[in-house]
DNA sequence: AATTGAAACAGACCAGGTATCATGACGAGA
DNA sequence: TCTCGTCATGATACCTGGTCTGTTTCAATT
């Protein structure tokens, strides 16, 4: 993970510290989750590196069915999101079928699309099966 | 807008007051935005009465492009929404090419789909010829 | 009219996130 | 490897969206 170097951010201790621990975490996590794992990095801190990793790509921020916030690595370009709406747990999908149907579907809305959100939210194997 | 006597819900003063700002409110609103209309009626009110109105359908939440939330009136069944991202202006789309997609996506996806939110952003018509 | 339980209010509280600011760390260039 | 401007940091205060609690009020029954 040379993101920092990469995009000529500085690579700060905190920062390593940050994507280290997120370089752990496959079905998405919460600020908190972080800020707790490394007491001694500020608050603002995270978030800011937060701000920072999604700027470069690296995670995306999505929403719980009630609408609370959690973050996830995005390991590939343009991809979507299944959230299980009993443990949290985050997935992702690609569908280029959903962005063709997107282009066709601007014909009939007001507006340009600059960009959209999709989310599905799953009951997740592991949860079904308990 | 008979919606409380319709689902056994009381009527009082401050839902009343709450449903008849709402009713002249086309292109999405805030809570914060009721309670400043509405300085008489407390805040805790203000949110309980969202999420009533929310389970009886009459209105429901989506997300601007930063996460901020913001409500909007439901005038059909099941819909999707479409977001200006810089007035916030909220509009409604219907497409049951979405729906069908969804169905088929789901022998792709681990686990259950029970849910999904899509939103798509967009300058509306007002915002791009200013 | 009396009762009563749902709903209201005020206000404390919580979570997620941003702004401010003095201090400290990076790292490019000499 | 030293120096120095710039950028990042942590502490803390603040903001926004929303919930919880305890007490009071009021709508609907009796």
């Amino acid at each position: 993970m040379a993101v920092l170097e990469d995009r000529g951010y500085r690579s700060t201790a905190p920062r390593r510290a940050i994507i280290e621990v997120l370089d752990g975490k496959e079905g998405g996590f919460t600020a908190e989750e972080i800020g707790h794992e490394l007491p001694g990095v500020g608050r603002a801190t995270i978030f800011r590196t937060i701000k920072l990793l999604m700027k470069a790509g690296v995670i995306c921020r999505l929403n719980l069915m009630d609408g609370a916030p959690r973050y996830s690595l995005s390991s590939i370009e343009h991809h979507h999101h299944t959230v299980c709406v009993i443990c949290g747990n985050v997935g992702e999908f690609r569908a280029t079928t959903v962005e063709r149907l997107l282009r066709a579907l601007g014909d009939d809305i007001p507006g340009n699309i600059v960009g959209h959100r999709i989310e599905l939210y799953v009951t997740c194997d592991q949860c079904t099966s308990e």
